[in-house]
DNA sequence: GTTCTAGAAC
DNA sequence: GTTCTAGAAC
């Protein structure tokens, strides 16, 4: 019983501080000030209701240790408030010693506040005045007692009247910084400032202000991070790259257009090549990412923006994050809610426009359930058991993340071994490979990040408080079945089987790094070009974007090749390998059987198919219908 | 007494 | 978009 916690803590004598043949002074577990400290009866005296003017000489008593402690403390009891309350949670009589200043983290609630501050909380004086003369205290009235823990805040050293017990505490730390604090005090004569101005509009007019110009003012924070310096990871004379602030995955950044451009529904197709320029950036950023492939990550904007600035997300698909907390929070990078950075592009420069989706449509695909995992089939109306969910996949991930590594560092070892046939590896050589598997195992194996262990070097994000103990889960498993692994759909004998739901549209191409342009403002290569990092295969030096290609170039993957120049018949290629996430087996189809397929004139060309935008098969309509121009093959980007 | 969380507030 | 708070649960 909770009640009784008190009456536990004091039959630990480790914890009394000071104590005499009948009180002991202990610390306040949960202290609402600088200095807290409660002082106790041995006596089992429940509260100050059992009191009577037998107890006065024992409420001395407790009051002469309430001044030992503060003279132990250095500190002058007239900084003190030294009382109860009148209305005690927990049992066993206990005398308050708090300091003036309410400066302390466990002081959370207006309640907090109002049980010192108002007249629930009895002073030592008043209690001992009222057993003087009436033999006994009353019990404060339930209705007197909800009034008073609603009594509106007001600062305990001036007359400030904050709205919320935030701003009180703020305050509060202004009075302790400086004890002249009434005069210097900023935030009290900013919102008076700002109070006079708003009293002069009628009451309606002043909600509708007041709610705009907060929204508005949270909306044009993204437009200060552009000249915030400290948070920028990449800056061009375009756009910056930024941490999301509350970051949904482990890596998750935004690149926001310096351009005043409020969102992707604003675009132009005159926007194009800024839109290139952003996924350069993009590129930077993941390259930046410790053996992370691009294809890891999923780039696109918001359908539904809030904040007033173009800003294109740079997520890491595992979306294990604490700060996933919301169904749409999810459901805005998972569902139609999510524009892949190429349909944006695509729809652009094949229609000139991207319409808004409609509010209604947002509102739904915001709150949709089930939640779809976005790596397997697994499906749960509950956030919480798809976060548990995806812990099991991003430890995977981890783990072949942290093989990689240690092929990376052996196939660098014999890369340097090739240089000169003859040549003994240095002693340092081995080492330092040594060093690097040691530091990946422990990568690997360690606790996961961002959730679990904020010291690891790897989480971009440590630092964010802890908040959700999640155990990990298996996703459902049927004993005994062996296709336990298999899509429901494959399940032989299901009398329920459904094909396979339709694929998320998700940025199908992983962005693989391009060497960097000499004198590129953006800096440097990163690395040596010539052995690519996620293929680990020697290939050519990349053609100039957008240009054709030498006759002789050997591109090694897809990903090598350049990205964007839909109009350009050099650029015109094969459908990127499907992602093995997106890999699952078809649904049978009995009617595919019955007659032999249809040649697929595509196939036949000699070119490989356009990446074409169909907007019968999307939400996001586009605002006009394309003009004979935009389809002439002029060149959408740079 | 605290912790947790849905829903209101900003 | 997050923060704040009241009320339930312990």
């Amino acid at each position: 019983m909770w009640r009784l916690n008190l009456i536990k803590e004091i039959s630990d004598k480790g914890k009394w501080i000071i104590s005499s043949d009948v009180a002991i002074v202990i610390a306040d577990k949960y202290p609402k000030a600088q200095q807290h400290f409660l002082v106790l009866p041995k006596a089992d005296i429940s509260s100050i209701f059992e009191l009577t003017r037998e107890h006065l000489p024992l409420l001395e008593e407790l009051h002469l240790l309430a001044s030992n402690i503060v003279e132990v403390r250095g500190l002058q009891l007239k900084d003190f408030n030294v009382g109860f309350h009148a209305e005690p949670s927990l049992e066993r009589l206990h005398l308050h010693v708090i300091s003036q200043d309410f400066v302390s983290s466990c002081l959370k609630k207006k309640q907090h506040w109002n049980t010192y501050n108002t007249e629930l909380f009895v002073p030592y004086e008043v209690l001992r005045d009222k057993l003087k003369a009436e033999n006994s205290y009353q019990r404060l009235s339930p209705d007197v007692i909800h009034a008073l823990l609603a009594t509106p805040l007001c600062c305990n050293q001036c007359d400030f009247k904050p709205r919320n017990l935030p701003l009180l505490k703020e305050h509060l730390e202004q009075h302790l910084q400086n004890k002249s604090g009434q005069n210097n005090c900023v935030i009290y004569t900013k919102i008076e400032t700002a109070k006079d101005k708003i009293n002069k509009m009628d009451a309606k007019e002043k909600n509708e202000h007041i709610k705009e110009q907060i929204i508005q003012n949270i909306r044009n924070e993204l437009k200060k991070k552009i000249n915030d310096k400290e948070h920028i990871l990449i800056e061009s004379d375009q756009a910056v790259v930024v941490k999301a602030d509350y970051p949904k995955a482990q890596y998750h950044f935004r690149v926001v257009a310096k351009a005043d451009i409020a969102d992707v529904t604003k675009l132009t197709v005159d926007h194009l090549p800024l839109l290139d320029h952003m996924m350069d950036l993009a590129v930077q950023i993941m390259e930046k990412q410790d053996h992370l492939p691009s294809r890891n990550f999923r780039i696109g904007f918001k359908a539904d923006p809030f904040w007033d600035r173009l800003n294109m997300h740079v997520i890491s698909h595992d979306f294990y994050s604490m700060s996933m907390k919301r169904i749409k929070h999810w459901n805005s990078f998972n569902t139609e809610l999510f524009m892949p950075f190429q349909q944006a592009y695509i729809m652009l420069s094949s229609e000139g426009a991207i319409e808004p989706i409609s509010e209604e449509e947002s509102e739904k695909l915001k709150l949709q359930v089930p939640l779809h995992c976005n790596q397997c089939d697994f499906e749960s109306p509950l956030l919480l058991s798809l976060k548990a969910h995806l812990y099991t996949h991003w430890q995977r991930k981890e783990h072949e993340r942290g093989i990689k590594k240690q092929t990376d560092s052996i196939v660098k070892l014999l890369d340097e071994v090739k240089l000169d046939d003859n040549a003994q590896p240095l002693p340092s050589a081995i080492s330092e490979g040594q060093s690097q598997q040691e530091v990946s195992t422990e990568n690997v194996y360690g606790p996961p990040v961002n959730m679990m262990n904020q010291a690891n070097i790897n989480n971009p994000f440590r630092g964010t408080p802890p908040r959700f103990g999640i155990a990990a889960a298996a996703p459902p498993q049927r004993p005994g079945n062996p296709f336990v692994n298999a899509p429901r759909h494959q399940w032989p004998g299901n009398p329920f089987a459904r094909a396979p739901r339709p694929q998320q549209k998700v940025y199908p191409y992983g962005y693989a790094s391009r060497p960097q342009l000499a004198g590129n403002h953006l800096g440097p290569p990163s690395r040596p070009y010539g052995i690519h990092r996620d293929n680990m295969q020697p290939r050519g030096p990349m053609p100039p974007r957008f240009s054709p290609a030498p006759a002789n170039t050997v591109f090694a993957s897809f990903n090598q090749q350049p990205r964007f120049a839909p109009n350009n018949p050099q650029n015109q290629r094969p459908r990127a390998p499907k992602q093995q996430q997106n890999q699952r087996p078809r649904a049978h189809n009995p009617q595919q059987n019955q007659r032999p397929r249809a040649p697929n004139p595509q196939q036949n060309q000699q070119n490989p198919p356009q990446l074409t935008y169909n907007p019968n098969q999307t939400k996001f309509r586009p605002k006009h219908k394309p003009t004979p121009a935009a389809n002439a093959g002029q060149p959408a980007a740079k």
